[in-house]
DNA sequence: AATCATAAAATTGTATACAATATTTTCGAT
DNA sequence: ATCGAAAATATTGTATACAATTTTATGATT
């Protein structure tokens, strides 16, 4: 049997916690508290430091100056330029992979896909959703562009933010059919049409959103609760 | 007067080493050890090891574990990676800074200009550099597009890099007057025009750029050493 | 002299201790 | 009861101490 392992890394606990948000079992906004996370994966804070400094760098959480570490909650603006950004990289990078498709991978984005209809299937919302950035990363490192493929993966891992604040009530998370026909178009080397079809889904994508801007306006509070006697 | 600054952070420090490095101050493959570092910076080790995570996150730096942090060396696909992603970003960001062009900005950019061409007369080719960098950065930041922004900062960061590595001898490091015709298009809010000069400024860039496979493999070592008697 | 094994020194990795800053609680005044 | 000030508590920021690992130096052997 393979020696068990007995150290973890800044680079785990980071890789942990980050596929938690992505889950959304925890929430944009949560504090996670140095002391905590020290204890839950029995390691000095110097290490859960590590990490959270490493997610703070990819935007996943926001270090405030000596009041902590919180789970990022990007803005409006912000989450329309993280879609922007994807727009703009996704739909070729799907065209490069495609060109690079195997059969191999094939089958094993082809179980991907059935693990994330599964997972809907089960009502696993969080899997679902990591599943589905899964793939979208898997499609990038297709692409063979590890440069952008960072890049794109850092989107995606922000774009679960995003979701969690934004997403309209009842929308549905994904088409579920997507990233199947994103798959057959892959598989038969149509860099054309995988393009076209990451770009309209990506569209889709943001249109379960609510991006639009919020009326209320701290500067305003006095309008709002003005009239007293109900 | 204003109080005199007491306390460094780790992101001055990282900044401070990611600018000796754009400058060419220190060169890939150069040891960042702990020790040093904290002497030259006056603080421990806790606040250098932080900052140098941070560079190696940027991939500015490389961490080997237990053997410590070394400047990067880029491969040569890498190179290529890092290049045609500029490419794809900078061109249309340009574009974009166009329409948000001011008298303002324009005088700023400017004197950036003329900082460039007398660090180049001074033969201060590490200051050149640098402003260069950070002329791209500028455009980047007009572009009002923060996410792409940091992305495109990251490239060109990386870049200096790959031009002390791969510079061709007796290039010049930039047309003298690329950047000069680029603030032309962007002052009379031309993004068309902007968006081409962009690209081929990028493609000049590489041009300057050895970035061809070496010929010579560890394999072969035998082969070029094997006539003993000289 | 060259090579290998071993020992010494130096460097990185992690945990802990202490300092600085926030947050919460307590308690008195209105 | 509500508010506010002050003490108590808890949390983060930085430095230091110790452990683990690598690098360099030493010396015996051929």
């Amino acid at each position: 049997m393979p020696a068990l392992k007995t150290t973890i890394t800044a680079r785990e606990i980071g890789k942990a916690i980050a596929k938690a948000i992505h889950e959304h079992k925890v929430l944009p906004g949560t504090k996670l508290g140095e002391d905590e996370l020290s204890e839950i994966y029995g390691v000095s804070r110097t290490l859960v430091r590590s990490a959270l400094q490493g997610l703070s760098h990819e935007q996943l959480v926001d270090i405030q100056p000596n009041r902590g570490a919180f789970v990022s909650k990007p803005s409006l603006r912000e989450a329309r330029e993280i879609f922007e950004a994807r727009a703009l990289l996704e739909p070729r990078t799907a065209r490069s992979a495609a060109f690079r498709m195997t059969q191999d991978t094939a089958r094993r984005l082809k179980t991907h896909i059935d693990d994330e209809h599964e997972a809907l299937a089960q009502n696993d919302i969080g899997k679902a959703l990591w599943l589905s950035g899964v793939f979208h990363i898997e499609i990038s490192k297709l692409a063979d562009q590890a440069t952008i493929g960072r890049f794109i993966e850092s989107l995606i891992a922000r774009s679960s933010l995003i979701i969690a604040l934004y997403r309209k009530r009842d929308s549905a998370l994904c088409e579920k059919h997507a990233h199947h026909a994103l798959l057959e178009a892959l598989s038969q080397k149509d860099g054309a049409r995988a393009e076209e079809l990451m770009q309209s889904h990506l569209v889709d994508l943001v249109s379960a959103l609510d991006l639009r801007e919020k009326v209320s306006n701290p500067t305003k509070l006095k309008d709002v609760l003005g009239g007293l006697g109900a």
